[in-house]
DNA sequence: CAGTATCCGATCTGATACTG
DNA sequence: CAGTATCAGATCGGATACTG
């Protein structure tokens, strides 16, 4: 049952709700792009540094581990000179994608009709604040 | 074409980039929550901050706004005593609303092998450290 | 190459008192 | 009822120097 019901005065529990379990794992400024990013195979660390703009060192460290710890990704290591490593979609995380698919492809849609409402938005409160 | 093609060295624009778009527009610990409740039809305020455990006045208020200021939301304002102010999804809050069920329903489906992953990522951490 | 360690400012959040 | 205003604490995120 993947339709969250919500009757007036349900609760949405903070524990065990399906939704903050997505945000969750999905949140912060750069897992969604990481996902993307590694969907079409395995990628190194410096792959993703370059192929992700404005992402540092340091929140891409961070936001691998975290996708790893919470198997979305697996972290291969070889052991070379110098040393290589690989990150790459776990299955449940290639899933993932699937649906983040549909949520790009709504940005896509409405991108404009977004941009239309905030600047309407904006407009009426500066003609309100005088 | 909703799918967003890599090719390897290609750059994750951060400007007009479908993914920051919605990531922006869905981010933040409550935006999604608040979607959700509202999906059924118009709420109102009061009914909100009570059936959205944990959520702070302000951030209700401010979430709203947001969403409003991004065209997600419509508010509707009663002249009544006392006030009455209802909130209810645009049309592309409501297709939005759509896609995220793809998203609620992966987390329900792997909620047990996420919690597994990282019960394991900190036993071998623990194990590595120890 | 693939990170880690450290410092620090920006942003987000919650608690709470007040108001039309 | 439906907010706004203010303050403080927590967390996030960037820059950068250093390392196996």
């Amino acid at each position: 049952m993947p339709q969250a019901k919500i009757d007036a005065g349900d609760e949405i529990a903070v524990e065990a709700c399906p939704v903050r379990e997505v945000l969750d794992r999905v949140a912060g400024k750069w897992s969604i792009l990481i996902i993307v990013a590694a969907a079409r195979g395995p990628v190194r660390f410096t792959e993703l540094e370059r192929s992700i703009e404005g992402i540092s060192r340091r929140m891409l460290t961070l936001t691998l581990r975290h996708l790893e710890r919470d198997g979305l990704l697996k972290r291969t290591v070889y052991a070379t000179v110098p040393p290589r490593v690989d990150y790459e979609l776990t299955d449940i995380a290639r899933e993932l994608h699937q649906s983040l698919l549909s949520l790009t492809d709504w940005a896509e849609r409405h991108r404009a009709a977004i941009s239309a409402a905030r600047v309407a938005y904006d407009a009426e409160r500066l003609a309100a604040a005088g």
